[in-house]
Parts: C-alpha cells; structure tokens; sequence
DNA sequence: CAACAGGCGGGAC
DNA sequence: GTCCCGCCTGTT
C-alpha cells in the first residue's frame, strides 16, 4: 500500500486490456485504478502520463508483473508484420493501442473460458468474482476447493448449464487425473487436443486457453466476431502463414476493434 | 415475442 | 467427418 514503483511502458493499455477478452476481473476501482491478479499476488496499477504506478515493490513488479503483463515480448515488432495493404487490420491495430496477451494462471483461464462460452460479458465477470468469494482473500479458487462445491451452489452462481462443467474439471483436475500444468510447454495442436478431451471444452474455448492460459500465439480462437470478421473481410482466407507465431495477437486486435465497432451494424 | 451472447455435447447421417 | 438441435439466463 505505501510502497509505490513508477515505469514508462509502452504498448501497454490497461483499459483495452481490462474491458473485453481475456481478463474478467481486472476491474477498474477508480478513473484510471485498475486491481490486478495473479494467484496468490494482488496490486493497483494505475496510468499516469504515460507511465505507470504499480502499488507495489520495485521487487515485485519485476517478480511478477513484468511477466504478467508480458513486457518482455515487443509488440511493436509484431504490428510491424502486418500488409500495408490490409486496410482493416490497419484500423482495428490502430484502434487497439496497448493490447496484450497477458500471461494469467492457467487453471483460472481453464475454468473462466469454460463460463465464457455461449455468454456475455457481465455475467461471466459477475460467476468469476463469486466464484473468487469462496476464498478468504479473493485469490481464485483452487481445483481442490472447487471440486468441494456443490452443483447446486455452482449453479447459484448463475452459471446455468456450466456449472456441471465445471464441477467435473474441479473432480478431475483434485484427483490428479486431470493436470493443466502438464499442458504447458507442449506444441499448441498437443495442448489444444488434450484440452478438448475434457468435458466442456470444445474447440473455442481450447483455443482461449492456448493463447491466454499457455501463450501459445500461434492459436486463432474463432468465436462468433471473428466468424463475422472473417466472412466480411477475409472471404478470401486469412493470411495466418503471414502471421505465423503471432495470430492471436492480430485476432486480438480485431476482436477488440469489433467489439468498438461490430461488423454486423457497421454492414447495415 | 424471438434472437443473441466470446459454444458445447450428443445424436443423426 | 458435417449438420442440427437443445441448453441456463439476462438483455435487446
């Protein structure tokens, strides 16, 4: 609380990051306070004429932050790959200042994309942060104190027909038969083929985990926005060999960018 | 009222 | 393999 650590950053945008896909509990506490988590670690960061205050130990920052916030990977080197003559990519890159794949607990990116599919944001952000009620200190909770929950409660959490999902992950994953960190470090088609083995993760949600639970950037989660994305202005294909090590990011960039500005009405 | 939301499982074929 | 349907629930 009393010890504070300033550093410039650039490519780093906590208000694209925290509002839209791949964190669901990085909540902006006041104009430009922003809490963030990473298992057990908890800090404000907030922005400040170009820089940024972390509520934190210089320590800590380079302990945990830094990775988290993946600043050791420049992003201005991957927008620099895209065609100048992509027009739309252009846009949504210039739209999307500051976006990151940040670099999450694994087993939290498993079961918060498992409650993201089929939908909306504020009701996923409202099951996560019950979920992070069970603990004591808000930390998300682990398999084990999971797998201790009912259905019954899990579906109080307005999880609807997720809960069963998760409750089984949470069974699996205590009982060792089920062990995310044994996914990391595999190649993504690996990784995303054993993570579709388990009930409840389809091909989208696998492809989330890859890119945000496993910084795979080579996995392109195609949901329905990219769907749309892709049908209007890739009819031809997506240049994904182009891109090669680095789709996710341009996904990113175009998923945020539809979010501002959606296909569908943008036709109309 | 139906359609949709950052889809998935299961069954038909 | 592909297609299609039902599904929890809040919002539009």
């Amino acid at each position: 609380m009393s010890e504070k650590f300033t550093i410039k950053l650039s490519d780093l945008n906590l208000k694209a990051d925290s509002g839209f896909s791949q964190i669901f509990r990085m909540n902006e506490e006041e104009e430009g306070l922003y809490r963030v988590w990473f298992r057990e670690h908890t800090t404000l960061v907030e922005e400040k004429d170009g820089s940024f205050v972390f509520h934190c130990s210089k320590e800590e920052f380079y302990k945990v932050w830094y990775d988290y916030f993946d600043l050791g990977l420049d992003y201005s080197k991957i927008k620099a790959l895209v065609d100048e003559k992509d027009e739309y990519l252009k846009t949504a890159i210039e739209h999307g200042y500051g976006i990151r794949i940040l670099r999450q607990d694994l087993w939290e990116i498993i079961i918060s994309f498992i409650v993201s599919q089929n939908n909306n944001i504020p009701r996923i952000k409202n099951s996560i942060s019950k979920l992070c009620a069970l603990t004591k200190d808000g930390s998300f909770p682990s398999a084990e104190l999971l797998s201790r929950v009912s259905v019954e409660e899990l579906h109080s959490y307005g999880l609807g027909y997720r809960d069963e999902y998760i409750h089984r992950i949470a069974l699996k994953t205590a009982a060792g038969e089920f062990v995310p960190e044994s996914l990391v470090g595999l190649p993504y088609e690996e990784a995303k083929k054993k993570l579709m083995e388990v009930h409840g993760i389809g091909k989208k949600v696998a492809d989330c985990i890859c890119v945000f639970g496993l910084h795979c950037l080579d996995a392109f989660p195609i949901d329905t926005h990219v769907k749309q994305i892709l049908s209007a202005h890739y009819a031809e294909g997506f240049p994904f060999e182009r891109y090669k090590g680095y789709a996710s990011v341009m996904q990113q960039y175009m998923f945020y960018y539809d979010l501002l500005n959606p296909v569908k009405l943008a036709k109309k």
